[in-house]
DNA sequence: TTTTCCTTTGCACAACCTTTACACAGCACT
DNA sequence: AGTGCTGTGTAAAGGTTGTGCAAAGGAAAA
């Protein structure tokens, strides 16, 4: 159950080194000297991630990730001599997924590549239920509704955003000028009533309940009253 | 429409600074200055990707870092001052995507938080070349159709990808820039219609039913209801 | 060329955010 | 109680933005 790693770089020291490093760190490692080589050993399938020198004799390393990513989402980390800015946003542009500029830290291009792992193992786990409940209401950010007692509210995309802040902060009270921040992405001017308007039209649609679930904090925010 | 982002930190200038690039470069930005406020606000699932300062006046980036990681996979991007090497190694471990030492470029940060939203994106896209079924709805990739209740659709090879891309999609919202980039291949540009009339025809060619099976979900994009 | 399809253009319309306006509630001070 | 200030509730009007769709223009395929 060990990951796969393919290393394409030309230094043979350098190469020997860094494969030796993974390999005590569990890594199963294949070794590619040339783009042409590393290229069709990626191809082949038989590994779960790259480490990709740019500098390469035969064809630059640029080049194997642009064939590569006509084909695969193989999840590919560039290596480079000190790294030019332009070269790095280059890199990025081409479909890399980390660009690491040598010389590098063993530990760290280690760190890199299973964090790398990690992300790739947590987004296909199906990672439904990031649904939140409050009460009767539950928030579903995959559907950006939030319903009460199973029915949906017809919230606009703003209401939305308020609301939410609101529920994220249950039980304390949120300043006015974080929840306009926050929620409309803007600066509360003076006299600005908008945000007074889109609790009035939350509250509507919550149910008027009595004492509301909005309450208002005079002089400070609001607050949504956390449930029993 | 835009990739959300929230940006922790406590440097003001800095992050106004950051703030507008990142806005600038398409994203739609919510900011907090302490990290019980950035907290909060990551809970509220209200940003696609968190940019973390490790600094924070009141708890620790990588404080925020766990308590994030015990509830969610949200990408954490942490960015830092100090470069000593068992930082990085420390941040990787508490469950960071990413890390970038400060001063960091702006375009470099942009890149690698469009390299990590473009991995994710990637992971969670699904087996594009199994058939699927949705309610009525069958999806063959292998012949390119979709056929609603065994009767082919005559759909055009574009009606195809969007159709596919929502189905694949199907119950959650599929922003209308990422529906061009899969579907259409191509950056949304503004005043840009093409979609639209996409979604248009094939509303039509579904049936035009009502509520319609391609919800509009204004300002963001489309979701094809998910059948009972 | 003809046909099919994709894209652009233009207009109408709907959704919705914001402003305006006024009424009233809370609070401090007389 | 009365007065005045400040902050809030909300209806209605105003203005902006996003969307639906027909029709025409182009581009690509047949």
């Amino acid at each position: 159950m060990q990951n796969r790693v393919l290393l394409v770089e030309d230094d043979d020291e350098l190469r020997q080194l860094l494969a030796r490093y993974l390999t005590n760190q569990g890594f199963s490692v294949r070794e590619a000297a040339t783009g042409n080589d590393g290229l069709s050993l990626a191809r082949g399938q038989n590994c779960d991630i790259v480490v990709l020198d740019i500098m390469l004799p035969d064809i630059s390393g640029l080049d194997v990730l642009r064939a590569l990513r006509a084909e695969t989402h193989l999840p590919v980390v560039l290596l480079t001599a000190r790294g030019d800015e332009t070269d790095r946003i280059v890199g990025f542009e081409v479909g890399a997924d980390d660009y690491i500029p040598k010389p590098c830290n063993p530990r760290e291009l280690v760190a890199r590549l299973q964090a790398l792992l990690r992300r790739i193992a947590w987004d296909q786990a199906v990672d439904l239920d990031a649904s939140r409940t409050y009460g009767d209401l539950r928030v579903e950010p995959a559907h950006r509704r939030i319903y009460q007692d199973d029915v949906p509210l017809e919230l606009t995309a703003t209401e939305y955003e308020v609301l939410q802040v609101l529920l994220a902060h249950a039980g304390s009270v949120v300043r006015k000028t974080d929840l306009m921040q926050w929620a409309l992405g803007r600066r509360l001017e003076a006299h600005d009533r908008t945000l007074d308007m889109h609790i009035s039209n939350l509250r509507k649609k919550l149910g008027n309940d009595d004492p509301p679930r909005i309450e208002t904090v005079r002089g400070l925010g609001y607050s949504y009253r956390v449930p029993a």
